[in-house]
RNA sequence: GGUAGGAUACUCAAGCGGCCAACGAGGGCAGACUGUAAAUCUGCUGGGGAAACCCUACACAGGUUCGAAUCCUGUUCCUACCA
């Protein structure tokens, strides 16, 4: 099977700007392919995994990848898919951003250079910066017509009579920035395909037309679907905002919960977009599911790779253990040991032994510094809404106290808010 | 530049000078039912307080009034029509 049947098996294609002519081309010799992603934070998130994986996959099938980091794109602001004009982002903060997202695509793909098609990590501005405005509008913005730009949806959507959002010309020309870019990696890499999210299509084309036009040569533009959830929520965004791909932003266990939450309906399209594991073991995957859907391996199996491929194994394991122990029933028998690791894998927050004698901790007081409850007032009202939990018990009265009775191993309290948000009390 | 209209909580949106911490919808959170799912039903959705109640909020700054989100003045920003 191709890397494009596969792809096509996963649903992860959209469009491409010349298919058949692209299949004979991978059918032919390894290709060198990029994918860009902006560096708006200072972490990816899951959303970006999709052409991040897509560049692995391309690589795993012998073709050499190039991650961009859009220093030069990304002080600009794609308009694409969005409502209206994006803050600039200060040269530090971007170049802060950078140097993060670098680090977490090149967990992903292979950098051992040992081998022919080793993944290389570049940065545009590095290109981009050096030109000057004028020779830009000589180069590049002389070969592509307003008209055109104006039809492209990403600016279409901002100039449309009810829209009156608008367009800065900095944002309109974004499209020509990213053009520029696949135009560059041609020359300077023979990069023939660039990959994206199907919001990207009018930017990719741009790029082959300019490297069509400029340099006479053919490449091309692959996309991927947008992802969707099925409940209609934006995939990638928790309560607790965007999942990212950093440890400190989106803990381990919280990756790990959100893609355990995933809606049944989704959970085989998510283990065909983003592992890589074969047919036929999603075809298993997917015929248990539907057997026994209550049995949630789909699920665990989703949770478990994706942890897996951006934390690594070892961190994966702690999350496992610890939501086997927090939703695995009472906390009756837990070894010490058990409650440390998972004290140490949920959000935690500490409390001094002195303050839990005598008079004791407000149960409050307890909610708001773990981070469970927004506010005392918030606090109130989830307790007595019945949503709070000590050690797995359900506490209704405001007025309660958490005392040196409530610890476990005299280090640990459990509190709950709702089914599965969990924090521990530490002991100090 | 002229004229008219608008700015309300996460979003949309209602709001007679007192009964407005502000109708309703969506979203979010929680409870029940479940499978850490979906659907459904119920409650909550500014802060402090055990409560009575207090504080802060309806673009911003002032004013009228016993009392203002509601009336007046100025400022800022948006929108429509005209130029």
């Amino acid at each position: 099977m191709t890397i494009l049947e596969d792809l096509q098996w996963r649903g992860l294609y959209t469009d491409c700007t010349a298919l058949d002519e692209l299949t004979k081309r991978l059918a032919d010799s390894p290709i060198t392919l990029y994918a860009g992603f902006d560096p708006t934070a200072d972490s990816l998130h899951v959303g970006n995994l999709v052409p991040l994986i897509a560049l692995r996959r391309f690589q795993n099938a012998g073709h050499r990848p190039i991650a961009l980091a859009g220093g030069a794109t990304g002080s600009i602001g794609d308009p694409s898919g969005k409502k209206s004009e994006r803050q600039l982002l200060t040269k530090e903060v971007l170049d802060g951003n950078i140097a993060a997202v670098r680090k977490q695509l090149a967990s992903i793909l292979d950098f051992n250079e040992t081998l022919p098609n080793t993944a290389q990590l570049v940065d545009n501005a590095s290109w981009v910066g050096p030109i000057s405005f004028l020779d830009f509008l000589r180069d590049v913005g002389k070969y592509f017509t307003v008209n055109s730009m104006v039809a492209k949806e990403s600016v279409k959507s901002r100039l449309g009579g009810d829209n009156e959002a608008g367009i800065s010309y900095t944002e309109f020309s974004y499209m020509l920035l990213q053009g520029y870019d696949f135009y560059h990696l041609n020359q300077a890499e023979n990069c023939e395909l660039q990959i994206g999210g199907s919001d990207q299509w009018g930017n990719i084309t741009v790029g082959t037309e300019l490297t069509r036009k400029k340099a006479g040569k053919t490449v091309y533009g692959l996309t991927f679907p947008l992802i969707t959830n099925a409940d209609g929520s934006k995939f990638g965004k928790s309560e607790a905002g965007a999942v990212w791909l950093d440890a400190k932003r989106t803990s381990v266990y919280r990756f790990y919960q959100y893609f355990i939450n995933v809606d049944d309906r989704d959970v085989i399209k998510f283990l065909k977009y983003f592992t890589f594991l074969s047919h036929e073991e999603i075809d298993a995957i997917e015929a248990q599911h539907n057997e026994n859907p209550g049995a949630r391996d789909a699920h665990r199996t989703l949770a478990f790779e994706m942890t897996k491929l951006v934390h690594g194994e070892e961190a994966t394991q702690d999350a496992i253990n610890a939501s086997k122990i927090l939703f695995g029933g009472g906390l009756d028998g837990i070894s010490e040991n058990a409650l440390s690791e998972v004290a140490n894998e949920i959000p935690n927050a500490n409390v001094s032994t002195t303050d839990l004698q005598g008079e004791g901790v407000s149960i409050l007081d307890a909610l708001v510094s773990s981070g469970l409850s927004a506010s005392r007032k918030n606090a109130k009202k989830d307790l007595q809404g019945g949503g709070v939990n000590v050690n797995n018990q359900r506490i209704q009265d405001p007025q309660a106290k958490l005392t040196q009775a409530d610890v476990h191993f005299e280090k640990y309290i459990l509190l709950r808010r709702g089914k599965k948000n969990y924090a521990a009390l530490i002991v100090e």
